[in-house]
DNA sequence: AGCTCATGTAAACAGCTTTTACATGAGTCG
DNA sequence: CGACTCATGTAAAAGCTGTTTACATGAGCT
């Protein structure tokens, strides 16, 4: 537990005022989405996490709702900045990296469950929450670069589109994650770790593509 | 509307007793799910379409998630009825009923999503509900023996594992509803019709495999 | 006709959401 | 230093919801 400063992010409390109710309530949040999904958690429930009236987080965010969705914010934004880490500007090789990148998003279903329950699995509306689009829209250029670094590797002639490249990849790996990864009604026994498959089925796609991995 | 017999599964009533109540809660509870998601329904909403009184769904139903989970079975149901109907058998050509069956994947997800909801998007938890697994399976099932039927095109020695196959293009399929057909969060808009991204990908993925349309 | 029991209602309790009026105390400014 | 201001907390209340309990109804059988 980190004491320092005024702000201590957990749920102390050092009077009448929280000190940091804001982000308490955050952490509270993805705990609660944590464990019980993200139609589990309460405003009530939040503040009995932080240690406050059910009415205070109300001073923090207008509804349920907004809470979600700055905690979907947030999430977009360490998948983008992971997703980046992994690709790593296609370094060593741009195959290689591509892979790193799908094992990355698994790693992040799997590692952050409650941010990626609130990216993808919420009742949220995009439109109405200001900014998420845009952070989505920053998580998915990443996998946009790297299908494009990747479509690079090839002569111009026979050079794939690379958006639709990174729609296809993206549409895997959310689909293995949500389906044999996390924790819901269709969740299914695998055969393989679920990365083996990405992998797997990553390396036939672009195999047909003629970007095989050790060709 | 059918009207005939005792049982009209839609929301009249006939007096003190509803005469089809089951039917026409799990009627309610498609509409409110496919207008608000799994988590906007509520008993007492359903309840109330229905035209009872808010404790008489817990006669047929133990809670909410039972309701829910009834759901989901019969949506698995139409499902594997569904994608075997595309899938017919691999007729005429094995490769383009398996495309088939893809467009047939994405026409449930959206022509059903309440249904579709039910089955991935809800809280439900599979093991407390039993039948729901073995309906899933029976859905997947299909998958299996169409990627089965495919990879039979090939001689013994390049014919690809076929539940890798399955869950390749489940994988696919599915994130591609969910990612770009369904509601939700992260939906985005794409440059081109789902149904042939996903044609695409399949396609793609078969020809690395050997499989090729019209190779 | 009368019994039985599945299926309905009414009423009550508890939890969550959201609003309103009020309390506190941290920071600022004379 | 003392007083003002305002963001941030509390308490209380109204209106939802889910769920349980005791009671009511009437359909179907004997």
């Amino acid at each position: 537990m980190s004491w320092s400063g005024p702000g201590d992010g957990g749920s102390g409390r050092r009077g009448y005022h929280h000190g940091n109710l804001r982000e308490a309530l955050i952490e509270a949040a993805l705990e609660l989405i944590g464990a019980k999904g993200p139609a589990g958690f309460t405003i009530a429930e939040a503040a009995r996490l932080a240690g406050v009236s059910p009415a205070a987080p109300y001073r923090h965010f207008r509804d349920a709702d907004a809470l979600l969705a700055e905690v979907a914010l947030r999430g977009y934004d360490r998948f983008a900045e992971q997703l980046a880490t992994a690709w790593n500007g296609g370094r060593p090789e741009a195959v290689r990296a591509f892979e790193d990148l799908g094992r990355a998003y698994l790693a992040f279903a799997r590692g952050e469950p409650a941010y990626y329950a609130a990216m993808f699995d919420s009742r949220l509306n995009i439109d109405a929450h200001p900014g998420l689009q845009a952070a989505a829209d920053r998580a998915f250029a990443v996998l946009r670069e790297a299908a494009d670094g990747v479509a690079s590797t090839l002569p111009n002639g026979r050079r794939p589109p690379s958006l639709m490249m990174a729609l296809h990849i993206w549409a895997m790996a959310h689909g293995i994650a949500s389906l044999f990864v996390r924790e819901g009604p269709s969740r299914r026994k695998l055969p393989m770790a679920a990365e083996d498959l990405l992998e797997a089925g990553v390396l036939i796609y672009l195999q047909s593509l003629g970007l095989a991995g050790g060709e």
